[in-house]
DNA sequence: CAAATACTTTACGTTTACGTAAACTTTATC
DNA sequence: GATAAAGTTTACGTAAACGTAAAGTATTTG
């Protein structure tokens, strides 16, 4: 009796840092299922993995309905028909060709950022330069803007 | 004189396969700025650059918005002044960081995916086999958990 | 047992990112 | 020079993903 298996909402909105509200709509949208105790809602330790995937999913920049789609297709395809498997196969590849532009727009982001961060590193470089050129520039005059000496 | 410098909305559309009205609206809030001949956009390669951002930001989970504040730093940047330049810097940061989750979020989906695949394939592989067991099964009775006749 | 705490439902409000339609102008084509 | 094609503005509509009260119930705690 290592792992606890119910949590209450209010305790998986603290561990996963969302609000009440947004677990409550992915109830109302089906994406979680907790049974009741009463009128409260009581949630598996299989809702709190389904709460992870949909966070993670939004952070992939899944919608919930995407999300709603593979976990339904998921449950389906445990039924084990066949046509069920080969469609859930299908999906994931699917979903792997999704990953994999994924993977190609970070990757020509991160180059990017590198080019991006070594040219504010050239420029940082130059105006240390430039300080050190003239250091003091205390009483010279009409200078500014336009051109120097 | 090989590459083209400037473009009309609907050539980007066509390009990018996105709407007029989309790139319309990433005038509206600012994110391109195109001249006008007339009324008529007039797209330079910048713009396009800037359209090819917006959209693999999109596919990143970017917000607009967001994409609007790295476009708006960036141009702040180039102005070189010392502030911003270490600004843009720290922003890369922390771009950066989002990125590396994003890659963890991208491997932890694959590593599941492929559990996924699996378990899909060991569940066909069993159903071929019952095929190969009882493959004809043609005049038995009462073996289909319920009963016909 | 009263008051605070944690839940609940209902329902209207908000932001983002466009879709869609209407009515109009400019440019290309036959 | 009519008409089609491509562009424009204005403006209302919409789906997604919650935020934010309001008003009530249930439970815990001093």
């Amino acid at each position: 009796m290592v792992k606890k298996e119910t949590y209450s909402i209010s305790e998986l909105a603290k561990e996963f840092d969302v609000t009440t509200r947004s677990i409550r709509f992915y109830e109302d949208q089906e994406l979680l299922k907790p049974t009741r105790r009463g009128q409260t809602r009581i949630f598996s330790s299989k809702d709190r993995v389904r709460l992870k995937l949909i966070l993670r999913g939004k952070r992939m920049g899944f919608s919930l309905s995407e999300t709603k789609e593979l976990f339904d297709l998921w449950d389906e395809t445990m039924s084990g028909n066949e046509k069920q498997l080969l469609l859930m196969l299908d999906t994931l590849g699917r979903k792997r060709a999704q990953l994999e532009q994924q993977k190609n727009d970070i990757a020509m982001a991160e180059m990017e950022m590198d080019t991006a961060e070594a040219r504010c590193r050239e420029a940082l470089a130059d105006l240390e330069q430039r300080k050190k050129e003239q250091p003091v520039r205390a009483n010279d005059e009409e200078s500014t803007t336009a051109e120097q000496r």
